[in-house]
DNA sequence: GCACAAGTTTACGTTGACGTAAACGTAATT
DNA sequence: AATTACGTTTACGTCAACGTAAACTTGTGC
């Protein structure tokens, strides 16, 4: 079983991040470690969020934004109601991701097609050195 | 033959952001529209950039580093040294946004398991209300 | 028992990416 | 000639996401 307690530290070594930037979170809502009155233990569901939280980011998604993909999540809908408006949350939610997506295949191909360009023009000066 | 001439408004309109924002771009250099001492004249270059930096904000990327990529596109680089370091940073580049799009298959499964779940807790919920 | 390493709170500072307001020029319309 | 519409510069304001410094508490080794 893996642990599924870890200190401030823990979690800053492993994910590369300084234990303020754990504090911030906590304080915006995004993290809620138990508080010992002079510590914090951070549970494995904390240590999920901040996975998500973090990736996030790397898709430049906001903390706001983030919070709310993890707050649909953790969402304990009852009634069909509470349902039908989560799934249409989901379903915008993902919508957005691959339009990204699209951007991003086409920034590659961008890139591919310049890296071709660069790699032509390379063996062309190359060629011109006999 | 497209148009290859643009006021401020018209870019501004077209991409829907403001001008404050194209004055910025211009300021960071990003854009160099022709100066006539009382307005701003953009090129479909400065178009084609602009399309660029938005493109890159929607994926993330800040200001500066869409710069560097619109710089590596621009680079008339003339010797083999030149070329090799240009073809590195574009190599480079698409690894991180390769890795990007890894980050991003993995949250729209995410998405795609929440959804489902959902929907299995949605028609739960409609048997209830027989 | 005392240094010291690691935790804590409080609060001001910083950077990026613009927003917003003031104060003004220019060109077209009335 | 005056209003209106759009442009300009200058400069301070704002918001997110932390950084950083100060001042303090709490186990831990020697």
């Amino acid at each position: 079983m893996s642990k599924n307690e870890y200190s401030i530290r823990d979690l800053a070594d492993e994910f590369d991040v300084t234990t303020r930037t754990l504090r911030f979170y906590e304080e915006k809502g995004l993290l809620k470690p138990v508080r010992d009155k002079n510590s914090r233990t951070y549970s494995s569901a904390d240590r999920t969020r901040l996975r998500l939280i973090l990736r996030g980011k790397r898709l430049g998604l906001t903390l706001d934004e983030s919070h709310a993909i993890i707050m649909m999540y953790d969402s304990q809908a009852h009634n069909t109601e509470q349902l039908r408006t989560l799934i249409a949350k989901v379903r915008e939610k993902r919508q957005q991701l691959i339009e990204q997506q699209k951007d991003l295949e086409l920034m590659l191909i961008d890139l591919r097609d310049s890296e071709e360009r660069f790699l032509a023009a390379l063996t062309e000066s190359e060629a011109k050195l006999k």
